[in-house]
DNA sequence: CGGCTGACTGGAAGCGCTTCCAGTAGTTCC
DNA sequence: GGAACTACTGGAAGCGCTTCCAGTCAGCCG
């Protein structure tokens, strides 16, 4: 009755009823060789009575690993992450992660002080490995997790240079298909919303655009930049409008701006897909809420999570894995049949 | 030239260098009193010179503390993370962590291997402090958490029973107010689309429903019980206007079924909001990229999370906190003027 | 039967920190 | 001038675990 209430149970104890010593336990406990059936019996039995549950302190201490990664955005925008990207990356992580012992730590850094916040973390080695997500030109913090000897797996490709170990998404190649796909259904005056271009992201998939277009030996109409934002998204396609009213097809590079494009369509009084086509980037929920439904680029950003916590649980337990680009492709739905 | 590099300085070459104790060194670093300020320059002056930063789990272990709260997601079902709700919930938590030492553990238990992960951790006490979204129904994870006398703050309520410390929105008062502008507006057939059951949110906001028809003297045209999905919300319309054709307003007591209540009736041919006025619930990106935008009830997401971690800061800082309800407002768009 | 394995075991030394406590000075007060 | 403070200081004892290492005790070979 209240009695064993406060104190968790130690080794010690464990291995005082076990009637074995702490390292016998201990051996148990990590299942390490050199443990004879009956001590194991014996102290896994104690272990199950007591509810002996290790202390993660104490391990980290001893054993010089904190059993955690990291999960870092840093990022300047501090609403970005509130974008369903984010939530789908995690759940790929968390799912990769639930097969080890270790746990995730999720730190956003879009101010000043979070910023140097994760920079101590970083440095107090809190983590086993690191995750960095969203890295937009050049950020100080790859080169700070390099410079501490910690593993570290960047999701997307930083603007410049190409870190040891990345997972990415074909985004050039999925920007190239969707310019393809409005080509080859006889669109010809084709604009393009760009996303950021101070972003890979940005830059990879306007890439594809201009390629295709090249290759097709077309000559863009115009492009226009904007933030990745469904306001952005509209004015831009507002602008485009203005300066070249006969376009009948636009690559938005993301669907939000795509939904912001058809929202200016409308707006405009055309039709979609009947005067000009859309197509988007990255199939998020939203393309399949907007009217009409969006054509778009499906990228597996689960699967991104997924791969970079697998690849990160690699290079911890001292594997060189490879970096990675997953495949991106087409899924056709009413803007852009 | 990579003579440092490998091993990171301890509190005892800080206290060495300094020519002090490691005790002095300690409470400089850790701000207590009765160090002279000769000591404590030289104590700073040896951190900064050898960039030393304290182990995370010595301390940890030295103070049964861990430094860290966690965030807990326990739901069945695996995509429910990716809803941008979560997205926001993360930012405002994070924003209010990010003035205090601790870091952010996210688990997100989906499967039955999830959940035992995350039994684990609680048990482990790896955190502090626990933060449990999303309850639905009995959650054993509460009572889990409360045994093990750890600081729990949950976010949203569970279905029955009322957590000592919450923080949850003002669904029956956003109920209320949705269902009150509708008749205001002058409609009297009104139909509401709610959310599961089993859950606090879709019991309350039904609830608020219900309370502002009988206050109006209005009897419900009918109600419908979907699961809070965008294709739930179609189905659900759908059966609505196939047994009541005559219905002049829908609350769809969430945007994401109000998104799918638009598309059913722009389907059956209704105008919205000329033959049919619809209000939403949450106010996410969603309800201002339908076609017409959502009229909804705004529910402040991020100062949740916000809340929800600063409630816990005060509970592990030993203080006792009220739970908090955050008011809900109406945001008026197109689709109930 | 002596000596050698090989399978286990437990003692003990840390991991890097916090914190209690006994102690040393320097001050103040009667 | 001595007692009683106050303001610091450093030694030492942990926190709960892992892991090295020196043993012990069978069994088995020649």
């Amino acid at each position: 009755m209240g009695a064993q209430a406060n104190r968790r149970p130690t080794l010690d104890e464990v291995a005082l009823r076990a009637g074995v010593s702490r390292s016998v336990a201990s051996r148990v406990i990590n299942n390490t060789r050199d443990v004879s059936s009956t001590a194991r019996a014996a102290v896994q039995k104690a272990v199950k009575e007591l509810g002996y549950v290790p202390n993660p302190s104490a391990r980290a201490l001893a054993t010089a690993q904190s059993g955690s990664v990291l999960l870092a955005v840093s990022h300047d925008d501090p609403n970005l992450f509130a974008d369903p990207f984010f939530g789908h990356v995690i759940v790929g992580v968390n799912a990769a992660l639930e097969r080890t012992d270790l746990v995730l730590m999720l730190l956003l850094a879009d101010t000043e002080r979070g910023k140097e916040r994760l920079e101590r973390v970083l440095r107090s080695r809190r983590a086993d490995g690191i995750m960095l997500l969203a890295l937009h030109g050049e950020d100080p913090l790859y080169d700070l997790a390099q410079s501490l000897e910690l593993p570290v797996v960047v999701g997307g490709r930083p603007l410049h240079g190409e870190p040891a170990w990345y997972v990415d998404a074909d985004n050039r190649g999925g920007g190239r298909t969707a310019t393809e796909h409005l080509i080859a259904s006889g669109r010809r005056r084709i604009a393009a919303i760009s996303g950021r271009q101070d972003t890979q992201v940005g830059v990879a998939r306007h890439q594809g655009f201009r390629e295709a277009m090249a290759v097709a030996g077309l000559e863009p109409v115009r492009s226009e930049t904007a933030d990745f934002t469904e306001a952005g998204g509209a004015a831009a396609m507002t602008r485009l409008l203005g300066r070249h009213p006969d376009l009948d097809a636009v690559f938005a590079e993301s669907d939000t701006m795509a939904a912001g494009a058809l929202r200016a369509l409308k707006a405009a009084g055309r039709s979609v897909p009947g005067d000009v086509a859309v197509v988007g980037f990255d199939d998020l929920p939203i393309a399949q809420g907007t009217d009409p439904a969006l054509t778009t680029i499906h990228q597996p950003v689960q699967a991104l999570g997924r791969e970079m916590a697998k690849m990160l649980v690699g290079l911890i337990e001292g594997e060189r894995p490879s970096p990675l680009i997953l495949p991106t492709h087409l899924v056709i739905r009413e803007s852009a049949p």
